[in-house]
RNA sequence: GUCGGCGUAGCUCAGUUGGUUAGAGCGUAGCACUCAUAAAGCUAAGGUCGGUGGUUCAAUUCCACCCGCCGACACCA
């Protein structure tokens, strides 16, 4: 590994630990992991970062009601969470940061200090609506145009005044509004861009990022201010860069933050959050700002939002068990597969368990598992020898293959503007190519016949399995990002010259 | 309401800088092969490209209006 391997930055939003891992979360975590691993191939030193975000109101309620305290209760939910990663296979160079560890505490308070040392932090009077039927505070969202809660609409909310500190956005829009001029890809897809730039030039608000420490301790205390505690994502946003030992560790946080092309990926109702507010924020701090925001849209699930009222909530822990009995330790790569290629890489999409059904046995089963075993099968049966492409030839496209070339246009061994497609986040096209080029394999296999050649010109026969099997091991390189565990049985099979014992992925029960 | 987007085969979507028979994958039906997980290959069925009007020699592609759907419009982690 040469020493000046070049740095690269990425992290997911941080979940929010008051439910179970919610499959649209697992998409997030599944795509950041797919660039994290392609660039890890590349040879990029790569710093990927994840973890949960366990401070606010809610989480304190929802311990105070099971009675337990709120330490305990996010304890568990982090290592649910925790959990999910080793479930999704997500690589283990991955870091977990908690909005609870000290060391982000600490890092929080201090990035504050340098905000408010700027002069973008003042104390206000700040009205909350309270709804006394709830015993909540509610936000102008959830109040009628009565000033009613929605769910006690005939009880007017009562105001209540408390003084918080507010974060003087709107003092930072025209530099905000300068890094987006200068940026033009800095909000991918461009049309969640629109949007910002259209929130932006509506004018900015200052906005309250602390609370009564008294009404709600569970939160990071602001600096020389006991009765106060941060507002829970003012914390929570922090945590992109303590996890890189961020305001002590400088030459981390240079690396990954400064050098790194940091990369963050989230969910579309986290858009202004992490593009807006937060590179605001950092622009207060004197801090550079991210490389590009990466917005995923919703999964719904039969044309409806996913809810446990109507019972069509997918559960990735469920989808992955349900998927070992056929797939054994490929699994995790079904349900990677299916995120992957079947939901648009940007807009809502749609997941349902038919679906995924009909996705499994279509491309798994019918086309990258059965290639396996007819390729294979053939390279032992012929006794057929090849020499494979090194890793490096493979990252700079250097494969000749002739005799089994379809033709030049639509058959790429290695297709061109792949490396493209990761690289704008556009991993479900990426996946296509390598789907083009499994179903050019087994054209070839069916209109070059060397199952026939083998009883007339043994020879031939062999060169063309021979190509077909280089080939195949160049589907496994190209597919090691998205089905880390695939990738890798293939690869073995291919350099051992073995055919499957089995089926990769088995046919499910009709 | 303001701004933006979308509406193309059963499903998911691509495409047309306006121009001969509108594309892909999956699904469905048939043919046929055997290296392979009864898989792969070939063929077929299936669309008045949301509606109406306009511009044009010519519109699914441009314009207007209408219908339907979606997103943003802030203190929701």
């Amino acid at each position: 590994m040469p020493d000046n391997q070049k740095p690269f930055y990425i992290t997911t939003t941080l979940p929010y630990v008051n439910a179970d891992p919610h499959v649209g979360f697992a998409m997030e975590f599944i795509r950041a992991d797919v660039v994290a691993r392609y660039k890890i191939l590349q040879g990029y030193d790569v710093f990927f970062n994840t973890g949960t975000d366990e401070h606010g109101a809610k989480l304190y309620k929802a311990a105070e009601k099971e009675g337990i305290p709120v330490q305990e209760y996010v304890d568990r939910y982090a290592e649910r969470f925790r959990g999910l990663a080793e479930l999704l296979n997500i690589t283990p160079q991955v870091h977990f940061i908690r909005t609870t560890d000290t060391h982000h505490v600490a890092a929080a308070q201090a990035f504050w200090q340098k905000v408010n040392d700027n002069g973008y932090i003042y104390k206000k009077q700040y009205q909350t609506k309270y709804c006394t039927g709830c015993e909540l505070e509610k936000t102008d969202s959830e109040v009628d145009e009565n000033d009613c809660c929605l769910i006690h609409t005939g009880r007017p909310v009562e105001y209540i005044n408390e003084e918080n500190y507010f974060f003087a956005y709107s003092k930072l829009a025209d530099k905000l509004q300068a890094f987006y001029d200068s940026h033009p890809d800095f909000i991918i897809p461009d049309f969640r861009y629109n949007e910002m730039k259209s929130f932006l030039k509506n004018g900015l608000h200052d906005f309250s990022i602390s609370r009564v420490a008294e009404k709600m301790p569970w939160g990071v205390p602001v600096p020389d201010d006991e009765t106060q505690v941060m507002y829970v994502w003012f914390d929570a946003l922090v945590n992109y860069i303590s996890t890189l030992g961020w305001p002590e560790n400088t030459e981390t946080f240079e690396k990954y933050w400064t050098n790194g092309t940091p990369v963050q990926y989230c969910g579309k109702d986290n858009t202004r959050q992490q593009s807006s507010m937060w590179q605001a924020m950092l622009i207060a701090a004197d801090l550079p700002n991210s490389a590009h925001i990466v917005v995923n849209g919703f999964i719904n699930s039969g044309g409806e939002k996913m809810s446990k009222s109507i019972g069509n909530v997918i559960n990735p822990y469920a989808v992955i068990e349900a998927y070992q009995a056929v797939a054994g330790d490929l699994a995790s790569d079904v349900l990677r597969y299916y995120l992957l290629r079947h939901m648009n890489s940007f807009e809502d999409a749609d997941m349902t368990l038919e679906s995924l059904a009909e996705a499994y046995t279509a491309n798994l089963c019918n086309g990258l598992g059965n290639l396996v075993s007819r390729i294979m099968k053939m390279v032992v049966s012929y006794e057929v020898s090849y020499l494979l492409p090194t890793d490096e030839d493979l990252l700079e496209r250097r494969v000749s293959i002739d005799t089994t070339r379809r033709d030049s246009a639509e058959s790429d061994a290695v297709p061109e503007g792949f490396a493209q497609k990761i690289e704008s986040f556009d991993l479900k096209s990426a996946m296509d190519d390598i789907w083009r080029e499994i179903n050019s394999l087994d054209w070839l296999i069916q209109n070059k016949e060397p199952f026939k050649l083998a009883k007339t010109d043994m020879p031939e026969a062999q060169r063309i399995v021979g190509d077909l099997a280089i080939r195949l091991y160049i589907i496994g390189f190209l597919l090691q990002p998205f089905m880390p565990n695939t990738a890798q049985t293939i690869l073995t099979l291919v350099k051992e010259k073995k055919s499957p014992e089995k089926p990769l992925f088995n046919r499910l029960d009709k």
